[in-house]
RNA sequence: GGACGCUUAGCUCAGCUGGUUAGAGCGUCGCAUUUACACUGCGAAGGCCGAAGGUUCGAAUCCUUCAGCGUCCACCA
């Protein structure tokens, strides 16, 4: 034998990586001939799937993704040496807003240019061009980790397989009527231009001052003057005494910022008596609270702020002021008018911000596309809701949660769910597979006549007064009015009368009215879809505010009509109008659309492909805790729908990697541990198990780079033990007719090859092997258990411990060569035993610590053998389940 | 405001359904040494198991209360 090197050398890791991928074994299709007798392997045929959670291709790889490649491997290369056909799926994520306000933000840096100045072709291009080059390195650093994933089924959740998924997930969802357009308080962030998802958003606390302003009898707190122009209910609990005069519903004339207001009394429950004053005013368009009050009250929005953060015509003077700036202005005049009563400067504030690198939220009313989570479905014959849905998967036991006290935080996050926003106004990403017939410019453009309010009465037609904004109409004009979700015909129209008006010299948006205006049956059916409980009469009062005021021109009709399509592909001609001119929506997804499907889409779906058969459900969805709301609950919810399946049946949820100080780790902190520069140093093996060790679900994990460095360490231990055993066992030769060590069947390494005489074990040694026995299967059922921290610190227990310090200690008299004081014979029937005994332990702690450690584990087994370690089979008797 | 979790050796944590002297790794201290391995070996010191009460023959473990820490969710004009 060659002389081996001192110390394991980890530089050689690449080389081994590359051994493993040529051979084929990453792939579920090759497996070793060991595995393919029924007889002796149990779980011949039988499939073990991961889907490898995709990183965000938005630069590097850090050390929580290297907990996550760590854990998934040690299942996988554990199953696949228990005989099962494993496939691991590799694959990257879009992660669009990330990425796009990423390369958005260093454009801005170098070049001093938006997307806007770019275009949306040339952006998207260099945004192409950043995921691709993220895409490679982390393709890399995946592999450095020695991730056996299957490379021939690797995925990237925009590619074009991956488009047809979403588009036809899209189609399905919006025909069942899970998937609505309307206008909703959404969460704006105006430096990025687009809506952020309830999950994305970052609270942080802020001392702002507080005003106390007063409202015609009222006084009112804000911490927010200027979102207060457009202010005309008061409200106050109906329960509160100090207001028991007032009535609700009553109105009054106050004065106000701009002039004298009408206001109206309006009593709810939500108003807390004890803050401030107990009454407040609300802005229905910027505030969700407000919103909802407002919605059940059926009071009148009204824009105050734009989508650039600029106040609106209702400011007055104010008008096209940044808000940062006009506050203190404002705070002025509202002291010089005697409105303001006094300033609380200790008032804490807390400020939604964008946690994708953008500003801070501005909530707005705006038309997106979401998903009804409380929208019944059928499901195996019975109706239940998503919501429902995503529950019952859980608490029927179909999907286990480990550590299992997340799932009562998975359940209260169902009960609060709000619909899922699914539209961002960012460019890259799945575009929304919804065409317009006639152009997106054409349909959209009407929508600067929207209407801001509620509309009661709608279907009896007696309401006919609109207020419109930025639009300019002219009595005579003929106009369509339509619902903006669902673009049906809700009614026809003349306008009879503009009213303009003017405050303090500024010019409001116009009011019409119009006399001759009729409602349309497909008005009727809209509201029956939109409100299916209530009986519709003639007079029952509509509450559509999601409508679209629409000048009537020719055009609309030779050009095209308006009509939705939602399909898989670009149409070619509109079914209502026969129209030929589309435009797609140019809103993208939310990147957890795409994402929701991974466990299906990866495997072919929508076609039902062999692979789609034979690997879904998956076995274990392996990630971070931070996740389980964003991306697990989305893929039950996607999966329950769309397959009438779970996607997985386990779901292993880590926790976070933080520093030695238990401090979270982040780049301005400059405490992150960058995984590539620690694999240079210490391995990849090093690494692994230093993550392992003392890693329980759910809990969070200390690293150090002490710690990598104890495991480095064992890595050596490891290879020096190993050659100790390779140098005093070259001449062991293996006997000829091999007899079964007896009572032995489930042995760690079966059969013994033992013969009477030389080779067979000493009493003392077979003791010694019965340990090592125990030891195996005590390790296979901590896997089992996905008792991964626990496993890992007994197997390094174990072989630094017992096999190197005692076993390979007491061997060493017995393996030396003058052994002058026994009789020949008796001294060579130790060696041999001892000999056999040193190779069975070697052989056998091998084998357990391969998932843990495979690369020096491999480099030692290809010293003498010609097959892989990563598919010998696992030691002990291979149960089939 | 609501929920969950944690509190055990200097540090990081194990201790399953209550059962003999409470464990590991790192660190500390002492000793050893041309040994497969100094990326080593042998050994030692270190804990009224957060506090108080209760259940029990018996509690780190079960129950109650309290304190401190942490995390998540909701959210106030």
């Amino acid at each position: 034998m060659k002389e081996l090197p001192k110390h394991y050398d980890q530089s050689k890791e690449a080389k081994l990586y590359k051994l493993w991928e040529s051979s084929g074994y990453f792939a579920p299709e090759a497996h070793p001939p060991w595995t393919d007798n029924p007889q002796t392997n149990p779980n011949h045929g039988k499939p073990f799937t991961i889907s490898m959670p995709p990183p965000n291709v938005t630069g590097t790889l850090h050390v929580g993704h290297a907990v996550m490649l760590a854990l998934q491997d040690i299942m996988i290369r554990f199953e696949r040496m228990r005989g099962r056909k494993t496939l691991w799926l590799p694959g990257t994520d879009h992660a669009a807003i990330a990425t796009q306000s990423k390369v958005e933000s260093e454009i801005y840096k170098r070049e001093g240019k938006t997307r806007f100045d770019l275009g949306r072709e040339e952006f998207l291009r260099r945004v192409e061009a950043f995921a691709q080059a993220s895409h490679d390195t982390i393709v890399g650093q995946i592999k450095s980790l020695g991730s056996s994933c299957d490379w021939s089924r690797e995925a990237f959740t925009l590619d074009q397989a991956r488009t047809l998924a979403v588009r036809t997930a899209f189609k399905q969802m919006y025909e069942a009527g899970l998937i609505y357009r309307g206008k909703r308080i959404v969460n704006w962030d105006p430096k990025l231009q687009t809506t952020v998802s309830d999950d994305e958003i970052e609270w942080k606390e802020e001392q702002v001052p507080f005003y106390y302003l007063k409202y015609g009898p009222f006084e009112i707190g804000t911490a927010r003057p200027e979102t207060k122009f457009g202010d005309k209910y008061v409200v106050m609990h109906p329960k509160d005494k100090r207001y028991k005069n007032y009535k609700h519903g009553q109105q009054l004339e106050v004065d106000w910022m701009n002039g004298k207001v009408t206001a109206t009394v309006i009593k709810d429950e939500s108003v807390d008596p004890e803050f401030g004053t107990g009454v407040m005013t609300i802005t229905p368009w910027h505030d969700l609270a407000d919103f909802d009050i407002a919605q059940r009250h059926n009071l009148e929005f009204e824009q105050i702020i734009d989508f650039k953060g600029l106040l609106l015509p209702v400011a007055g003077e104010f008008a096209s002021q940044h808000i940062k700036k006009a506050r203190p202005l404002i705070v002025e005049k509202l002291k010089r008018q005697g409105l303001l009563v006094k300033i609380d400067e200790q008032y804490t504030h807390r400020i939604a911000t964008n946690s994708r690198g953008g500003g801070i939220i501005e909530p707005q009313i705006k038309e997106q596309w979401f998903v009804d989570v409380n929208e019944q479905i059928t499901d195996h014959g019975s109706r239940i809701t998503l919501k429902e849905l995503m529950k019952k998967a859980v608490q029927s036991g179909q999907v286990k949660i480990i550590p299992e006290r997340f799932k009562k935080v998975y359940f209260h996050w169902i009960d609060n769910l709000r619909d899922w926003c699914i539209s961002r106004q960012i460019w890259y990403g799945h575009q929304i597979p919804v065409w317009y017939c006639g152009g997106v410019e054409k349909t959209s453009q009407p929508r600067m006549g929207f209407h801001s309010s509620i509309v009661p009465e709608l279907l009896g037609g007696k309401r006919r007064t609109y207020r419109l904004r930025d639009h300019k109409f002219n009595v005579g004009d003929r106009f369509v009015f339509k619902n903006s979700g669902n673009r049906i015909l809700l009614g026809k129209g003349i306008i009879t009368n503009v009213i303009k008006t003017t405050v303090g010299g500024i010019e409001l948006p116009d009011m019409i009215h119009s006399d001759k205006y009729k409602t349309t049956p497909e008005l009727i059916a809209a509201f029956k879809r939109m409100h299916p409980d209530e009986k519709v009469t003639k007079t029952t009062p509509a509450i559509i505010y999601d409508y679209e005021f629409i000048p009537f021109s020719k055009q609309d009709q030779t050009e095209g009509c308006g009509q939705m399509t939602v399909s898989e592909t670009a149409p070619t001609k509109c079914p209502a109008c026969g129209g030929t001119n589309f435009e797609q929506d140019p809103d993208t997804l939310d990147t957890w659309f795409s994402s929701g499907l991974w466990t299906f889409s990866t495997l072919g779906w929508p076609k039902q492909t062999k692979d789609l058969k034979t690997f879904h459900p998956t076995d274990v969805m392996e990630t971070g805790y931070d996740i389980l709301f964003f991306w697990v609950a989305r893929m039950i919810l996607m999966t329950g729908f769309l397959l009438k399946d779970i996607p997985f049946k386990t779901v292993y949820l880590h926790g976070l990697v933080r520093d030695k100080d238990r401090q979270k780790m982040s780049k301005s902190k400059g405490n992150v541990i960058d995984p590539l520069g620690i694999i240079e140093v210490y391995g990849a093996d090093a690494l692994r198990m230093a993550l392992m060790v003392g890693n329980l679900p759910g809990n969070d994990l200390p690293l150090s780079e002490d710690k990598v460095r104890g495991y480095r360490n064992f890595a050596n231990k490891i290879w020096n033990a190993s050659r100790f055993v390779l140098q005093n066992t070259q001449d062991y030769n293996p006997p000829q007719s091999p007899l079964i060590l007896r009572g032995d069947k489930t042995a760690a390494t079966p059969p013994l090859k033992i013969r009477g005489g030389r080779g067979e074990l000493l009493p003392e040694d077979k003791k010694i092997l019965k340990d090592l026995d125990n030891f195996a299967q005590s390790i296979t059922k901590k896997l089992e258990k996905y008792d991964f921290a626990h496993a890992a610190e007994d197997l390094y227990r174990y072989f630094w411990h017992t096999f190197a310090d005692k076993v390979i200690e007491e061997a060493k008299p017995k393996l030396a060569d003058n052994l002058s004081a026994e009789a020949p014979a008796k001294a060579e029937k130790k060696r041999a035993s001892a000999q056999l005994l040193l190779k069975t332990m070697l052989e056998t702690q091998l084998k357990l610590l391969h998932p843990f450690m495979p690369f020096v584990t491999e480099a030692i087994w290809q010293i003498n053998h010609k097959d892989l370690l990563m598919i010998e089979k696992w030691p002990g008797k291979l149960t089939g389940d």
